[in-house]
RNA sequence: GCCCGAGUGGCGGAACUGGUAUACGCGCACGACUUAAAAUCGUGUCUCGUAAGGGAUGUGGGUUCGAUUCCCACCUCGGGCACCA
């Protein structure tokens, strides 16, 4: 037996697999197709990343598992490689962006197979390709002649230092993403992407994907789906000539009767109309320009302090309770989102009550909140009027509270009020019969409640109408208490803070915080108050009927903007749009495509903000395709989003060059049956991704209206101590020399072992030392191998089923796990049988493919392991024919048992109660109970 | 501030749907082999206790015969979002 050498393996073993090409997928195949996708990398150039091999690795071994079962499978792979590093580094040195590039991918290229991904190389694509990117060009050009591509001015994010626009998404706490440098706001004309358009769609469709919960929630909250309504509010000039009205837009409109003031944004178009009825028009002005001069970002910081003008010398009308009320501007309303202008209900949301509280306008309760508290599902509600006390001490700093006797309750004074009641002499009432204090004076009343709760001592479901008053003690005089009151409850005297400690129901938490001057708006729903001919109805129930009562409609709106698509910057894809000072713009005609990319010398910006492509004359100055008369390029470039949003199509067909894939390849192909990412990209990409595929879809040249069927995500490697690998703390790992020392099957190993998939894990220096002796063990174990030894088929069943199960699942450490368990196991043996090695080489072939590939070799097979079917595991093997169960005393194990998978409940308890620890336990006790579940353990409970 | 995720030995982590907490790996200790070391193999390794037994899954409560798992409140860390009406 040799050594088990890495280098000499995993080289042989990568030349043969390519020149073989059985990784190579088949467009005319008869076999299901499975389409594996990982994010493809961006090729910097400091060369790959462990994390890079911790996806692929995970991606490979499924691509690999399904190639076992029968499965055509495509695993592509290639560069997403346009972007602001390599520009950078291209202004710095001088060199060619499309050198540095290639220079980049052949290093990524190297790395990759140097790990033994199972990749179809013959389909390898690149972004900065023309061939690839007059395809990325020519599905512009579609959303151009639909009117889905236009040209507006925009407030943009403005970099400085780069000179570039930023996208909203790409400024990180007010500064640029990429150099760090403070962001500045510049009015642009930029190409924008009517995603939102699309905005419905992309939220409804992610009902009918496979993506993690997670995914899903963080691509609605990005699209921020909001249903709500429209509804205008008449406004009152002294010139009554002039009619006028403003539109808002709400979530709440329950809550209108509420509404005690207008917020229009500073920038909204009514305020510069309305101009001369107001009559502060210098404070305005003053405002106004304020604003403009913050960033978003600083508006945004600056959270806390909201600031405002009233515009004096108008009014609006509430539609719902006819009055008059003040109308303001304020830049914690946003022209961009709903209408651009509220209605404020300061005493059902946060925002509007702090500023309410700040410039001192008028705040009305309408929404009573309703607490559920634990009801019984399968009762009714019984509806009570009640009353709920809060009883002070005569002298001292706290508060009466009862405790209950029969249930675990800390409560307030509560009671019901009986029919005729007034509802403060029954709170008098109930305190001097339920406290035997007599002497009480009202301090105040709190707003009303509601409970829905289980009443224990009456076992009821209860729907409570509380009343809520807190009355303080003149003196201590108090009668005795009946017996029947002294067994439900003792009295407690508490301060506020052992209360907040021990109390547990809602409404009285919220009188507590009350009592204390906490004043809280509740933004919850309820039952409506002063609210006219809608009082004591539902809050949600009667949304529709208010929406109607006021003449408003229903408005479903989207917090999700569209998307800005040009950058003023070299290395991207030029967007082939023509400007003819006769005809405007005009389309590149198809057959001109691709627009190339000239050579510059120089990569730098133009000082103006442009591309460095408007200083090449002869580029930019061309004839027109229409009219052929002067006219000028578009100089701006597409971001780097944009070869990536269509790049798994190209996968298909890569070779195409008559359309971006055939119709064929895309019904045989398309969807992608799993792709995996990161989370960072979990929101952009993939929401963009989407939004162009749907655009392809509906104009039929897609064959599904969704890209991906599933969508996973992984977690990221950290450096040691858990921080991010960066060459600024030297703690980068470089994969090269960890293959060079361990080798790939053992670095693959290793990444998969190391932590959950979806969570990130920090790099151990020492760990990787486990799978490498891993893979020694098994490479010594050929040594033992007797063909026809018997071999124990329990072991290699069971783990055959849980390596299966995990991997699909991506719990791949625990599918390691299994693997070396079984290891462990089978060392233990004089011999062990060939037919079990076989399997388990099967088994662990997508994790280490070399090695595995290596020993199948010299078992004396001539087809690659690869093309081996899966095992399939044998369901009656991993019976037991005999099991340990624990015996559980009062819960506390205090013995084990043997017993036989058929033994019934009643065998168990007998072979329980034999066993003599548990005589010991239960002698003498009164047994009350016994659980047993089933093979698993049996409790008995005195 | 809001949303999401996580918190378990010295370390990375495991635990099905509520059912024997600490699998697997690293490290450490001891032993075998060796002139010696490395490598390898074997044994041990949550904690208190001689034992019987007790205590531990961020903290405090709750539900349950039984909670790492479910519920409530809080603390810490990581990620995302930024006044979204």
């Amino acid at each position: 037996m040799k050594e088990y050498d890495h280098k000499k393996i995993e080289k042989k073993w990568q030349t043969i697999w390519e020149k073989k090409g059985i990784y190579r997928a088949q467009n005319n195949s008869k076999k299901k197709k499975f389409y594996n996708l990982i994010e493809f990398p961006y090729p910097s150039g400091d060369g790959m990343h462990v994390g890079h091999i911790r996806s692929n690795t995970a991606m490979d071994i499924i691509s690999r598992k399904r190639r076992m079962e029968g499965f055509n499978v495509l695993y592509p792979i290639g560069w997403d490689a346009f972007g602001l590093p390599t520009e950078n580094y291209a202004i710095k040195t001088g060199k060619q962006p499309a050198v540095i590039t290639k220079k980049n991918t052949d290093t990524f290229r190297r790395q990759l197979q140097s790990i033994g991904f199972s990749f179809d190389w013959s389909r390898e694509i690149n972004t900065t390709d023309p061939k690839y990117y007059k395809w990325t060009q020519w599905i512009f050009l579609q959303f151009f002649k639909k009117g889905l591509a236009y040209k507006a001015k925009m407030t943009i994010n403005w970099c400085p230092k780069d000179k570039i626009g930023l996208a909203n998404e790409e400024v990180i706490d007010g500064c640029c993403e990429r150099c760090g440098t403070q962001v500045e706001q510049r009015e642009k004309e930029q190409w924008m992407l009517a995603i939102t358009k699309y905005a419905d769609r992309l939220y409804k469709d992610l009902d009918d994907v496979d993506y993690l919960p997670q995914i899903k929630l963080g691509q609605r909250n990005w699209i921020g789906k909001s249903e709500g309504a429209e509804i205008e509010f008449q406004i009152e000039f002294p010139d009554v000539q002039r009619p006028n009205s403003v539109k808002i837009f709400t979530t709440r409109p329950d809550t209108i009767f509420g509404a005690t003031y207008l917020v229009l944004a500073p920038e909204h178009e009514l305020v510069q109309k309305l101009k001369s009825q107001i009559t502060n028009w210098k404070e305005i002005e003053n405002y106004i320009r304020e604003t403009k001069n913050k960033t978003e970002i600083e508006r945004n910081v600056e959270d806390k302090i909201k600031t405002g003008v009233e515009l004096k010398g108008i009014k609006a009308v509430n539609p719902a309770t006819k009055k008059e009320i003040p109308i303001w501007i304020a830049d914690y309303v946003l022209v961009t989102y709903g209408t651009g202008a509220i209605m404020a209900v300061p005493a059902h949301d946060e925002r509007d009550f702090a500023f309410a509280k700040k410039y001192d306008l008028e705040i009305i309760n309408v929404i009573e909140p309703v607490y559920i508290d634990r009801p019984k599902e399968d009762l009714s509600f019984i509806e009570r009027e009640a009353i709920h006390a809060i009883v002070k001490h005569w002298k001292e700093d706290k508060y009466l509270a009862l405790k209950w006797k029969k249930v675990n309750w800390l409560t307030f004074i509560t009671g019901g009020v009986e029919s005729g009641e007034n509802t403060k002499d029954a709170a008098i009432r109930e305190i001097q019969e339920e406290t035997g204090y007599q002497n009480l004076k009202l301090i105040k009343e709190f707003p009303r409640s509601h409970s829905k709760f289980y009443h224990e001592p009456k076992k009821e479901n209860r729907f409570a109408h509380f009343s809520n008053f807190y009355f303080q003690l003149i003196n201590d005089e108090q009668k005795e208490l009946s017996q029947e009151e002294q067994e439900i409850h003792e009295l407690r005297w508490m301060t506020t803070q052992e209360l907040e400690k021990e109390m547990t129901i809602g409404g009285a938490l919220r009188d507590l915080e009350n009592l204390q001057g906490k004043e809280k708006t509740y933004s919850g729903t309820g039952i409506l108050t002063n609210s006219g001919k809608f009082d004591g109805f539902d809050s949600e129930k009667a949304k529709k009927e208010i929406i109607k009562f006021v003449g408003g409609k229903e408005k479903v709106t989207f917090k999700l903007r569209d998307w800005i698509f040009s950058r003023q910057r070299y290395w991207g894809e030029p967007i082939p749009v023509i400007h003819c000072e006769d005809c405007g713009m005009v389309p590149v005609p198809e057959k001109d495509l691709p627009v190339e990319l000239p050579k510059v010398k120089n990569y730098q910006p133009t000082d103006s903000g442009e591309s460095p492509l408007a200083n090449i004359s002869k580029w930019v100055n061309v004839k027109c395709p229409k009219c052929k008369g002067k006219a000028k390029r578009e100089t701006d470039t597409m971001p780097n989003w944009a070869g990536s949003s269509w790049y798994y199509l190209r996968y298909t067909d890569s070779k195409n060059n008559k359309e971006f894939a055939s119709k064929k390849n895309l019904k045989y192909w398309t969807p992608v049956d799993w792709y995996n990412g990161g989370n960072e990209h979990t929101t952009l990409h993939l929401l963009y991704s989407r939004f162009w595929h749907k655009f392809l879809f509906d104009l039929k040249l897609v064959p599904t209206s969704e890209p991906y069927k599933k969508r996973t995500s992984h977690g990221m490697i950290l450096g040691g101590g858990g921080v991010k690998m960066s060459k600024s703390l030297g703690n980068v790992i470089n994969p090269d020399d960890i293959v060079k020392t361990y080798g790939a099957d053992t670095l693959r190993l290793y990444e998969m072992f190391m932590g959950p998939f979806n969570q990130s894990v920090a790099w151990s220096e020492e760990a990787i030392i486990g799978p490498r002796r891993f893979l020694e063990r098994v490479w010594n174990l050929q040594s033992k191998i007797q063909k026809n030894k018997k071999y124990n088929e329990f072991e290699i069943e069971k783990a055959i089923k849980k390596v299966g199960e995990d991997i699909e699942e991506m719990k791949f450490n625990t599918a390691v796990s299994t693997l070396m368990i079984f290891i462990n196991e089978i060392s233990k043996l004089e011999s062990i049988s060939q037919m079990a090695y076989e399997k388990f080489l099967k088994i662990l072939s997508p994790f280490a493919p070399h090695i595995t590939e290596e020993l199948w070799q010299i078992l004396g097979y001539k087809k690659s392991i690869n093309q081996e079917s899966w095992p399939v595991f044998d369901l009656s093997k991993i019976q037991d024919f005999e099991l340990k169960i624990a015996v559980q005393i009062n819960g506390k194990v205090k013995a084990e048992i043997m017993i036989s998978p058929e033994d019934d409940e009643e065998i168990v308890k007998k072979k329980a109660f034999a066993n003599e620890a548990v005589l010991r336990h239960t002698s003498g006790k009164d047994i009350k109970k016994v659980f047993y579940v089933k093979n698993r353990l049996i409790n008995i409970v005195f």
